[in-house]
DNA sequence: TCTATATATATGGATATGCGTATAAGTATT
DNA sequence: AATACTTATACGCATATCCATATATATAGA
């Protein structure tokens, strides 16, 4: 189970934080989108989501080549009410609008929607 | 100026959500209050009310020997819903509510009233 | 099967964090 | 000034955290 310390935990980490928010706004995200639109290497990505997978903030997919991760709709209220402020607050800051100016800008997505 | 990140690591150890949670929904306490409250050494409690103030998240005043601590009242409105949210987590939460129990029954806590 | 791509994980090391203990500093009382 | 009480801080240490790098694993396509 999910404990509000290691719920602040997981958003203590900047990478976390910014991975969170863009996921929480974008609903799913795979693992290349995620390092590109944080410009961080996937080795580092990929561990902080593994984390957030692990303390069940996060579940996974897979698709062809590709991990999609999405927020855990089981989720208690005050969990999404925070990731939510939380992506409010994100979206006055120079940082995560980077972010997600850059997941914008990405010319090669893969297209989740299809199927291997 | 406290930054999200700064902010969700102030939250992410147990003992300072636990000074926190406790603050936000008693307005104003003592370090020794908070001391009884959480069964924590004098130390280990000043030395987090210490960080909480140098982000900016809690104010001091110091009345006689007792020096009290209370919500900066600047903070920004996401971070009061977060903490909102926090206490509202918190209510439904043993640990959280045994230093609500430990604080109500303490017998010899100072009166804030009383000026010097 | 071979190669390319995407993702996950292991390893070692640097740094940050948190703690207990001891002690300093500030205040009130006598 | 001496004492008692409250709070703050310094120090040394143990451990946690995070990272870069290298490498393993999984999938797709030729």
């Amino acid at each position: 189970m999910l404990t509000i310390t290691s719920f602040f935990k997981s958003l203590s980490d900047e990478t976390r934080l910014r991975c969170l928010v863009l996921i929480q706004a974008q609903s799913e995200l795979c693992v290349c989108e995620l390092t590109e639109a944080l410009d961080l290497s996937q080795p580092k990505i990929s561990r902080h989501l593994a984390y957030l997978r692990q303390v069940g903030l996060l579940l996974d997919r897979r698709n062809g080549q590709w991990v999609y991760y999405r927020m855990n709709p089981d989720l208690a209220d005050w969990t999404v009410k925070i990731l939510d402020e939380s992506v409010t607050a994100a979206s006055n800051n120079d940082m995560f609008m980077r972010d997600q100016k850059r997941l914008s800008q990405m010319t090669d997505r893969p297209d989740m929607n299809t199927c291997c």
